[in-house]
DNA sequence: AGGGGCATGTAAAGAGTTACATGATTCT
DNA sequence: AGAATCATGTAACTCTTTACATGCCCCT
């Protein structure tokens, strides 16, 4: 009877809350977390989605347009299985970062080597930052009214929690990047803090 | 021919190049990132173990303890492989964050029961930040002529720069879950940033 | 004598990625 | 006509977690 539902199972969910969507549309959504950290693809959605609509926690319609098309919405008990699980405290389990892995294994390799590698990824970053930056402003210009009117209790504050923390992150792991490569750079700076 | 290493023989390489461990030990240091972004169970590291073990990239040694104990220690191919691995450009995926995902969908639930989690989850990332932060200042004191002789060559190196991400990380996402339960607490607040 | 830590494994299930597969529609 | 995008699925494989399993040593 209790159902179990997965850490991508509340993610589509959360999606689902905003807005009735197809298959499709949640892959796309889900195939880089814009601000919003988690992904999935299209093979891992679809059943999900067929799970979820066993456990009544969402509804499927075939939809009549030309294109063959399923489209999903959210029912009443998913929206219920959604609040419960925001509320609970999750599992913390330990962010993996293959970069930082790296980094502990840094004083192995020239410095050389460790700063092309560095410059690239701080380019990778500050592209991401960027966009994610653009992403806030766009948001504040297009649902200002939708947040003052709603607060918290608006769609577009979820958006606005999640854009800037990674925009946050971003900021930080940028920081951290110039930080190693002045290190790698000059050596002696490393008494210096 | 071409060895094909995971991340997580990564992870036991980057460990054995500091020093000879045994499975148990390489598990006890990945069962909780140390400022080391990366876990693992041993149930994971013996079968990997013994992987390395055949691709060359480590030896083991029968110890010859009154216990049973294997030891393993780096092979001059374990290095090479570990320091390749090193210089390359890692395959950037998406952080995953239950918490942030949470975020997305806070607007379906009331402001008090966000406000409960997050104020738990600013506990636990304090508490953190603090272990951290000791750790750093342990490190600055006992390893600080190793960091000054052989600066970013020296392991102590990948422990300092690892310790400094983590801090860094931790420091922003408290300053995020505090923009957040200002925010519920008090929603006019939303103009103003 | 019992509990906790040392020490090493296997099995099964769950989560996630990659590859295979198909077909319609829309735009250029 | 061809490319891109919409649209949905399955299969195989890899990675990770959880649970099962065993046994020794050390301290109190």
């Amino acid at each position: 009877m209790a159902v179990t539902v997965t850490t991508l199972g509340y993610a589509i969910l959360g999606l689902l809350a905003r807005e009735p969507l197809s298959g499709y549309d949640v892959a796309r959504r889900l195939r880089r977390p814009i601000g919003y950290y988690w992904t999935a693809r299209h093979s891992q959605i679809y059943p999900e989605l067929r799970r979820l609509t066993a456990d009544r926690l969402v509804r499927s319609s075939e939809a009549e347009g030309v294109r063959r098309r399923r489209e999903y919405s959210i029912t009443r008990a998913g929206r219920a299985e959604l609040q419960a699980w925001v509320g609970r405290a999750p599992s913390e389990h330990q962010p993996r970062d293959e970069v930082c892995l790296k980094a502990y294994s840094l004083w192995v390799v020239e410095a050389e080597s460790a700063i092309t590698l560095l410059g690239q990824l701080k380019q990778a970053h500050q592209a991401r930052l960027v966009e994610y930056e653009a992403m806030l402003s766009s948001l504040k210009h297009n649902r200002q009214t939708e947040l003052l009117r709603e607060g918290t209790r608006s769609p577009a504050f979820g958006n606005y929690a999640t854009l800037r923390r990674g925009i946050g992150y971003e900021r930080e792991y940028l920081g951290w990047l110039r930080w190693l490569i002045r290190q790698l750079k000059d050596p002696r700076a490393l008494t210096r803090n």
